[in-house]
DNA sequence: TAGATTGTTAATCGATTAACAATC
DNA sequence: TAGATTGTTAATCGATTAACAATC
């Protein structure tokens, strides 16, 4: 539905937010919300809440505001959690085990079908549920199932590399937690979970506030 | 140095990728860069480069560019990375055991001393050579020492009441895992990291490019 | 000196906010 | 109907880019 063309970076980072504040709603049993209510819960103006929806369509009814169950649903169509995007995790190491445990991501659509590491001693481990596998066996899991999104959590001198080899195999998305801007010559999308750079971000907004 | 006022959101927000940039110009041993050739590297215009550096001081030199090893530096202590920051992790779960073992993070000023949890399985293990305490000792420990960054990665239903004791406690930074937005009555700086927000929009970002 | 490159002002671009006619 | 609130256009604000005099 609607123009999806054009639509700014700004608005679609803006989208899981809004995801998040209409599944609250719900969950309060509030069928119906305006622009206005909306804004003074999310701290935005009634405006851009406006401005943003309708990139995507209207959604909303004059005199009415927005009924909070169709919105949801929209946006959640929008945000493709009514799809399902499969998911292998490589690097089992503490950051990829809080992936494999995080309970969230299923329930928005994104499953975890493999885990690969190169050691020895975690591979076969099972991690919620899913058995780590040999790194040596990624290029033959990957032709057997499809999958959209590897979860990309090795160590910083592998990353480049790692990053490389599945955008080889045609992977579409990429999640990156190294602290390293990934350029590939393939049509892969990166989003990055830079952890270092959001803590530096804090650290330097608590030297501004409170010296 | 210079005047730190009224620095946008969007120029700070950079500030750890150059860091990161000139670290690893420092690592390859340049000693020298323009405007213009960091611009290549960085994939950004080269006047936003000099706009966003004279926010904090006229670091380079006309005909020169920048000493790259000064200019780190600067960027260090603009971020405060000269410092250092305590901090805790409250939460041991997967996600607050992968916080303790990352070692960037001391590295760049960044220094665990405390890590709680309410679970009797969890407290007095032992995570990158820290004991894990029982939240009941919470109090105490801070009134003992200086903590300057609490790291929240509590269940999702914890995260409100957790927050509000860390701020209580006068703790200025707050850096939260929890997919909410929280607000506080206090004085308190909070950085997100909201992971399942990321993935959505790589969710989004793949179905845009690929269907 | 001549060439290079900064710091900074001015121009452009994009995103946010305000306003209001349309309409439920 | 009258009141409320949308969708959308216009105005404003802020951030990015371009340009160039200053100067190393």
């Amino acid at each position: 539905m609607a123009q999806k063309k054009n639509v700014s970076m700004a608005v679609i980072k803006r989208l899981p937010r809004y995801f998040r504040y209409l599944s609250d709603l719900l969950k309060m049993d509030i069928t119906r919300i305006s622009s206005k209510e909306l804004s003074k819960r999310m701290g935005i103006t009634a405006s851009q809440i406006r401005q943003d929806l309708n990139c995507f369509g209207g959604f909303g009814q004059q005199g009415y505001g927005y009924n909070v169950e169709a919105l949801f649903n929209e946006i959640a169509k929008i945000l493709g959690v009514d799809k399902q995007f499969t998911c292998i995790i490589i690097g089992a190491g503490n950051m990829g085990q809080a992936l494999a445990h995080y309970k969230n991501f299923e329930k928005r659509g994104f499953k975890t079908i493999g885990i690969f590491d190169v050691d020895p001693g975690l591979i076969g481990k099972k991690m919620n549920g899913i058995e780590v596998m040999d790194m040596k066996e990624l290029e033959d899991f990957v032709s057997r199932n499809h999958v959209d999104i590897a979860m990309l959590t090795v160590p910083y001198e592998d990353t480049r590399e790692t990053a490389e080899r599945v955008a080889r195999l045609g992977i579409r998305g990429l999640w990156n937690f190294s602290p390293m801007d990934l350029k590939l010559p393939y049509d892969t999308v990166i989003e990055n979970v830079h952890l270092s750079d959001s803590l530096m971000v804090l650290g330097y907004r608590i030297k501004e506030i409170f010296e």
